[in-house]
DNA sequence: TTTATGCTATTGTCTATGACATATGTGCTT
DNA sequence: AAGCACATATGTCATAGACAATAGCATAAA
């Protein structure tokens, strides 16, 4: 219904097909026309709203614009052009620190330019060559997680296509689950035992099968549980299983408040010994350290982490 | 929000938090309410809806009914017993069939014992031999997709944890993407070339998995996008990257409608000659096969249609 | 200068009810 | 049986108001 009227004629979308394309609910679509006078679909036969495709994609871009923290009073109202002059301003900055760090820049720079070559299997191989020779610390810290952010800004800025982000993540996604099949095919289980997972709003699992591989190589016992856990859920697995650990991942977008609240009451669910420790970009963790959770500031504070938990436990 | 106060005091969940656990819209949550007296929630302080666990667990059982071609006014007002006695006689043929099939019944037990007994390491290995037994196609078809399939019953009549089928999720995710990559590691990659992916309220990734690891070992190049690819890049993926086939998968608690306008849509959106191809368990496939789309009724047929394919195509 | 506190505007989501297009089922006719 | 018309069932959309949660800001205290 909505997609065949919608996109057929590409030129007008149903409310639910917006919704689905754009992230943006059906009602926020209907308060933001009220409020903001945006967007503003015509009607269709029956009194329906039909959004224009360029409409549709001026959301798409306020939609990245909130996701990277501004507000939509700020934005919504605003041109096409203003938009994009905002989203350029953006992430100017954070792409040259990524860039030019070491040696290991030049494979970065040829990740990414395989990627934008759209050389996919170009892209898997170098980026299994790459783990062989760095080994999968060197990969995940130095290689994988500075290209997964700058493949962000740069989808942020709207210089890669959805599909190439699907498709990157697809990429690493199967690079990490080999190099995590190989160090644990060969790896003395030994503790601590991490259990790893995310909260239910969090839907990323490249952060999590990153931390999966850094404690893998170090020793540690995963039990992977994929993404979007209820918190009852993890208690109840903690309670099975017994870990040491129980770690979390999040990514930028996360309700901070939620972020901390499910923070806490899973520090109350689980039995004190067992640690939580939470990883990952969402900013709260650093500004506001919860208590009782061991903050994994970057990826290279795991192995320190995982030191300090063997020294501590004879 | 309703994290804190829904999942952890478990009693309750907001009427946001049962569309995402349910997958029913809220208006048609409300709507039921109306017209059938059920569900019922109760209100909070702010006069909201407030649906304890036992009414979310019910309309989960519905939801699967719904799936298998009952119609909500048959089984929206009918207690939990006689929802799980309609259940039980739908799920007795399919078992029994999966079942004493075939000396891999055996082997099904056992994974299904090991998955009760907690025992993830010991469920990891039993999968990692059987495929190094089997063979990629016997253990997808024979072992891993009944299991899945039990799996999703144990779920459904909850005797299984939410977080056992994580684990148990998790754990096929791992064996079949290392199936996949020793598969391509040594394969040469030969036509068709085939794209693999799922619309953007698709999450499920297995069924996509199992898929890619079908067509891999027939020889056929495989271009995976993850999950949720909204179906304009789908489009542009599919220009850029010129596959012969778009592979689909669904699972069963798709919306019909949008199962079926999304499929008309990306038929329109593709050329002519890319075949799509569309596979899963979502019932309407079955029932109202789409012009232009070849319906993958079952695992097994991917090996046919790949055949034909090459016949046509010299 | 920095850190708390309280006020205010912003913003998403919920409520309620009605409408109606589409899907499904029934019964009649050929 | 098969085709067709009518009735019922069902999901989704519309409108408009309400309000809790969030963020921004200004003022007060350290």
């Amino acid at each position: 219904m909505d997609l065949s009227e919608g996109e057929s004629k590409n030129l007008h979308f149903s409310i639910a097909a917006v919704e689905r394309d754009t992230g943006i609910g059906k009602d926020t679509l209907r308060v933001w026309e009220r409020r903001y006078g945006f967007p503003q679909p015509g009607r269709d036969s029956f009194g329906e709203r039909s959004y224009p495709l360029a409409q549709v994609e001026k959301l798409r871009i306020i939609k990245r614009l909130l996701d990277a923290g501004h507000r939509p009073g700020q934005v919504v109202a605003l041109s096409v052009e203003q938009l994009q002059s905002i989203t350029e301003a953006l992430t100017a900055g954070p792409m040259a620190l990524a860039r030019g760090k070491d040696g290991v820049g030049q494979l970065l720079d040829e990740a990414m330019g395989l990627l934008r070559a759209q050389d996919i299997d170009g892209l898997r191989s170098h980026l299994h060559q790459t783990v062989a020779s760095l080994g999968v610390n060197r990969f995940v810290i130095e290689l994988l997680a500075p290209l997964t952010t700058m493949v962000g800004d740069a989808w942020m800025r709207a210089e890669i296509q959805v599909f190439e982000e699907h498709i990157f993540t697809e990429c690493a996604t199967g690079v990490l689950r080999q190099a995590i099949h190989q160090l644990s095919s060969h790896a003395l289980h030994r503790q601590p035992r991490v259990l790893l997972t995310t909260f239910p709003q969090e839907e990323h699992a490249v952060g999590l099968l990153m931390a999966e591989s850094l404690l893998t190589s170090q020793g540690c016992h995963c039990l992977p549980m994929g993404v979007k856990t209820p918190l009852s859920d993890i208690a109840k697995a903690a309670q099975v299983h017994q870990p040491d650990i129980v770690a979390l991942s999040f990514s930028v977008s996360q309700n901070p408040n939620h972020v901390l609240d499910g923070l806490a009451e899973l520090r109350r669910l689980l039995p004190a010994q067992v640690e939580i420790w939470a990883g990952g970009r969402a900013p709260v963790l650093q500004r506001r350290p919860p208590a009782g959770i061991t903050v994994i500031a970057d990826l290279a504070q795991i192995e320190v982490q995982v030191q300090r938990w063997r020294k501590r436990k004879p």
